[in-house]
DNA sequence: ACTGAAATCGCTGAATT
DNA sequence: AATTCAGCGATTTCAGT
């Protein structure tokens, strides 16, 4: 583990906030000057503690009103990192979590309506050797952001 | 729901994989000029579908590196708003689902180790009227980033 | 490691079609 | 709604401490 100092931790809280915030409006928040944040940014990068910037997007807004997470059972024989391929593949899987224990994956969907979402869950369980899944239906949520 | 067309999702395309790309980049992909990109940028932010910029952080290299995910089952008289309240005022919490059925949400937890992960679910079974839990581990994970 | 300055590059708004 | 252009601000590099 690097050594990562108050101030990064700072710089990232910032970024979190604002992953376009400028050099200079964050020197002035941290206390130093802009040459400085931008090496200690780059710096993260090169860790690897930065992997990218992004957009926050809202997908309902765009007509993906649906959310649910698919919990899937496979086979004792599935591998793993077969899971993840054959889950990702599909368009409407947003995230795939591989689970110790039951179940064996955490899946994440976002879908247009009910029946995209159970189009969705039909072509999670074809794919592989799922053996069961059961469904929890989104009704609200918060992410962190600090 | 506005009219976003094939150039709007292809600019919020390019921006997922690149949150801090430039215009004149963009305006290279899509084949408009910088002014118009950024026009459609800002209407997009206006229109309330891009929510934010931000940066992507790799949690493991901070130290955090234990994720899972805890079912919560809270008693009948629970409302949803007291349940996002107090899962959210607790540190290790990264993102709340409030679910249809059973359970009643889903909570994604970032941890430093197992110890850790106990104290956060036992922070969890104290707030509100939580009659049970069941926590998944995650052992990897995989995140759409078109 | 940080500072400050210089050069480059991108952002932004106004005028125009 | 998109384009062009001009002014301004941010990014990036480098010499100095």
């Amino acid at each position: 583990m690097p050594d990562i100092d108050a101030t990064d931790h700072a710089l990232l809280r910032l970024l979190r906030s604002d992953g376009r915030r400028t050099y200079s409006d964050m020197a002035g928040e941290v206390g130093l000057s802009v040459a400085a944040v931008k090496r200690r940014v780059d710096r993260l990068q090169e860790l690897g503690v930065i992997t990218g910037f992004t957009v926050q997007v809202d997908h309902a807004k765009l007509g993906w009103t649906i959310e649910a997470f698919t919990e899937l059972r496979y086979a004792g024989t599935t591998r793993v990192a077969d899971i993840v391929q054959s889950a990702s593949a599909i368009p409407e899987v947003h995230a795939v979590f591989t689970i110790a224990g039951d179940p064996d994956a955490l899946i994440q969907l976002r879908v247009r309506d009910l029946d995209h979402l159970q189009q969705a869950i039909d072509q999670l369980r074809r794919t592989g050797n799922v053996v069961g899944t059961k469904t929890l239906m989104v009704l609200g949520s918060w992410t962190r952001e600090s």
